[in-house]
DNA sequence: ACCTGTGAATAGTTTCACAGCT
DNA sequence: AGCTGTGAAACTATTCACAGGT
């Protein structure tokens, strides 16, 4: 294979797993790494890091595991993670805030540039060192600043109308903290949605389903 | 096919997400509805939902859509949402107490009765109707309190020790917020990481390969 | 000896097509 | 007419097995 564009999804994920965790090695001085190192700590068959790196066209290659900066850069450059995306965090409650405050965001060209709530009071109490606008301004802002990328951190009721707001600003992907479904243009925007009530009932059935 | 226990990883997630969908429907007083309407909102092929819902057996069979309750009643059923499960959450920071305080948690069997943190100080201050403890009694709350499920909300270097005493407490199932993988026996333990950072990175390679 | 890279085989998931019910 | 339920087909992803490099 060669100059695929369109790699599978979930070989996506991975990659995206073992970006960050090449990040930590790198920091930590880590200067080579095997497959089946990565595999044991990232909890996946080496053979599929192997396949995924496989996939991101020739890594330069090697004898005796990866080189962790090299892969690094090489996956940053294949999935265009060196592109800086800005993003913003709509519902600004103890999650928008806690999300807004994340620093880690610096490692993968993603910056943090907005914060919006539609309870102007709660605007003015919030301490942090990022912009903060009221709800009303999403769509205006999202275009002037360019963000791309947006966080619903709302009430469920209240998701939808978060969403079009963002849309309406042309933000390109979203991850929705709310369980509520997101109604969108699969075409034009990505919607990922983390809703832990859910994970916990899938956790639940897999565990009654395991054993028990 | 009648009593394979044992459905698809993603059966059994997109069965989750029905299942809280139709609780609301349910609350909304739809008394009916069709694997089509279902797909739209969920932005799944309506062909993959009569396949999961046939996948849990029979349903009792209808002609014109599904009786919300009763489908609802019989994913629970199936996916045995019915066994309450106890929940924790170690980590009582922003993100921490968000996660301590969502109420949405009663509908499904799980009951958040615990927090932990290792700031002794943040635990006097904190306000919240659920018992909080510290940190190092982790294993003996967890087994005391028959916890089930935990919450790992704590800084990633820490990420590993509130895995460990969940475990050692007996947990069964994991939702980890740090971006740190978590070691444990695969067998035994479900750990599911979400991890807003790689959500933006896949997010972003997405929009960069499917167009721009 | 131990590693990567990759075609081939296997396993798993989704989509199709249509029989049968209301 | 419109819906579900489901075997079969098509597709996708994972795992295997081994050639080839260090």
């Amino acid at each position: 294979m060669s100059e695929k564009r369109g790699l599978p999804e979930a070989s996506i994920a991975r990659l995206c797993m073992l970006y960050t965790l090449l990040g930590d090695l790198v920091e930590q001085g880590q200067a080579r790494v095997s497959s089946s190192e990565l595999g044991r700590i990232l909890d996946i068959a080496p053979h599929s890091i192997r396949k995924d790196i496989s996939l991101l066209g020739e890594v330069g290659n090697v004898g005796s595991g990866y080189d962790t900066t090299r892969l690094r850069a090489h996956i940053r450059d294949r999935l265009h993670l060196e592109r800086p995306r800005n993003a913003c965090v709509v519902g600004l409650g103890k999650l928008g805030t806690a999300i807004l405050g994340f620093e880690r965001f610096r490692e993968s060209g993603i910056t943090m540039v907005a914060g919006f709530d539609s309870n102007i009071n709660r605007l003015e109490t919030i301490r942090t060192s990022i912009e903060v606008f009221p709800a009303y301004e999403i769509a205006e802002i999202v275009q002037r600043k360019k963000i791309v990328l947006g966080v619903i951190a709302v009430p469920p009721l209240a998701a939808q109308e978060a969403a079009d707001r963002l849309m309406r600003g042309g933000v390109r992907g979203i991850v929705n903290f709310s369980p509520a479904p997101i109604r969108h243009n699969p075409e034009k925007v990505f919607v990922t949605t983390m809703d832990v009530e859910r994970e916990f009932a899938i956790l639940s059935a897999r565990i009654a389903f395991n054993n028990e």
